[in-house]
Order: structure tokens, then sequence, then C-alpha cells
DNA sequence: AGTAGAACCTGAGCGC
DNA sequence: TGCGCTCAGGTTCTAC
């Protein structure tokens, strides 16, 4: 269920129990997710402290005190859950109330807050396309080091967006999903801001900046509908398609906002525009966009 | 440089 | 009820 909305809500969800809290054990129920789990994983967490939650592009990172830091990517079908672990404990009590794991709960983090509550955070990925990783040291993961620009905040803009599209002879669609132009955008975001732009998913990308006269103009456009459908799916928690975005299990909302995404065959929700929904494929994905107000 | 296709893996939905 | 097919929010690899 990832796209950036998706993982910066599933962020904001975990934040409140993670940061701050000690991880008191790890359990990786089985030897691998998309990769092989890093050498001495659970031990390596174990006992340490969570400084802080972060996030860049799809990826969830967790600075570690004294460790390395964890690197989580939820893939296609990744999601968090937050639960209650063993109630009023004891000391010198070892054994964790015995609680339901579904299927596909892959990992287990056992937490304990400075004010002496625990709980657990518990990771499930039925397709296992996710994968966690470290981190050591200062450098960035390499798997980080060559990502694009955020689409949050300002710094995405006609002028970069001209830059990073100038010269390419790819279909526009294909450039957006490229993480290494822009970290971050999906199958649906893709679509979704293109619609919002009127620009074809199918045009060239490189097109977008060389406006034959109104220099910049369509790259300005397309600027302002990348950066406000991020926004605004975030600020709806998401888009729950076929399970939860949310740690505590609820539902993100964005999904009844789409204009294009998985409406092929529906009117186009622009005013006036007349035109209906289709979907084509590119590179082996679905794209959905209006082929009269697209261009 | 570009792109099409397949791979990784499970589950849901649909037609028959 | 079951079978077979297609599709799914991602990424990475191969081969034209």
């Amino acid at each position: 269920m990832p796209e950036l909305p998706e993982v910066e809500t599933v962020r904001r969800g975990l934040q409140p129990v993670m940061e701050g809290a000690r991880i008191l054990s790890v359990e990786a129920r089985r030897p691998d997710l998309r990769f092989p789990f890093p050498p001495d994983f659970a031990a390596r967490l174990a006992g340490r402290r969570i400084i802080s939650l972060g996030r860049r592009a799809k990826y969830l990172t967790a600075e570690i005190e004294g460790g390395p830091q964890l690197i989580c990517h939820l893939g296609m079908s990744g999601s968090f859950r937050i639960e209650d672990d063993g109630g009023a404990s004891t000391p010198g009590d070892f054994h964790h109330e015995r609680s339901k794991l579904a299927a596909h709960d892959h990992v287990v983090f056992h937490l304990g807050s400075p004010d002496g509550r625990k709980s657990k955070v518990v990771f499930n990925d039925p397709r296992r396309f996710g994968f966690m990783l470290f981190a050591e040291g200062p450098e960035p993961h390499p798997m980080l080091a060559d990502l694009g620009v955020e689409p949050t905040g300002n710094s995405l803009d006609g002028k970069l967006l001209t830059e990073l599209l100038r010269g390419r002879k790819t279909p526009l669609k294909a450039a957006l999903l490229d993480q290494t132009v822009i970290a971050g955008l999906g199958n649906i975001y893709v679509s979704e801001a293109l619609w919002r732009a009127g620009l074809s998913p199918r045009r060239l990308a490189g097109t977008v900046a060389s406006a034959a006269g109104r220099t910049g103009e369509r790259a300005e456009r397309l600027a302002i509908a990348i950066r406000s459908v991020i926004a605004d799916a975030i600020a709806a928690g998401g888009s729950s398609l076929r399970d939860y975005v949310h740690a505590d299990g609820s539902l993100g909302y964005f999904q009844h906002s789409f204009s294009v995404y998985d409406r092929q065959g529906e009117p186009c929700r622009k005013p006036r525009c007349g035109g209906t929904i289709r979907r084509i494929v590119q590179g082996g994905r679905s794209t959905f966009y209006c082929p009269a107000c697209q261009r």
C-alpha cells in the first residue's frame, strides 16, 4: 500500500509509539523478506533506544541510539500495526502475552516506552516485496543515495522540473515514476497529478520543459499538480485500497478523491470536459487519464 | 537511451 | 465449490 503519502501516514502513526521507546526485543519470524535480514538483525537492535523515525521517498528510517540506522520499505503490501504488549508487567515477568499473530506477520518489535508501557509493532507483508536493512555510518545507504527530489515542500518547482525533464524522450508517466527524478511518486499519484496538470501521460517528458512560446508554463502546472496531490493525499491519511494504512488499523480516505485512478469508463470530473477516463498500459502498468482534457 | 517483459510473491475478483 | 486467468500501491533485472 505504499506511495509517499501512505508511507508518511505510517510514519506518523508509528512515531508516538516508537520515538523515544526502547527496543526490548525483536522477532524476525522468517529468514528473509525480499532480501535476507541483515546479520544479527534482532541482536543489533535489542536493548537500544529509538531516537527518531523518518522518511525518505517511500522508505521509513529509524535512528537507533548506538546502533545502525534501520531502513524499511513496505513493498506493495507491507503494513505495520501497533498492539499492547502484555498489559501490566512485573519485573521478572519474562513471557510476553502470547497474543495472536496473523498470517504474514513477519517481524515483531517489542517496545518499552519511557513511562513503562509496553507495546509491540508488527510488520505484516503478504507479498514480501518489502524489506528491512541496516545503514552503517554517516553515508546514506546506497539504496537511498540516488533518490531524486521530494515532492513535499517547496523545492520542486517549475524551474527544477524543467531541468529534470529536459531532453527526456521517455513518456511523461515513466519519467515521473523514476525515483531518481522525483522520489516517492507511484502509480496512483502519477496518474492523479497528470490529470490535475492537464498533461497526457503519453507525452514525451522533454516536451514539458521545451514549451515553445509559453516557456515553463507546463512545467509550472505539473510541479503544482504533483505537490498538491501529494499534500492532499497526506492530509487525507493516504489511500486505502486493499488494506489499511494507519498503524492503528484505520483507513485513509484519499481513494474517495481519485479523479482518474481505477475510474476507466467513467466521466471525467473536470467541469464541462465531457471526456471518458481511459486505461492504458505503460511499462507494464496501468495508467488512467482523460484523453479529452489531458494533452 | 528507451522500453518491453519478466521476475520476485500472495490474494482477491471474475467468468465459467 | 473450484479452476484458471488477470490484476494489484514497487523495484530490479534481462534482452531487444
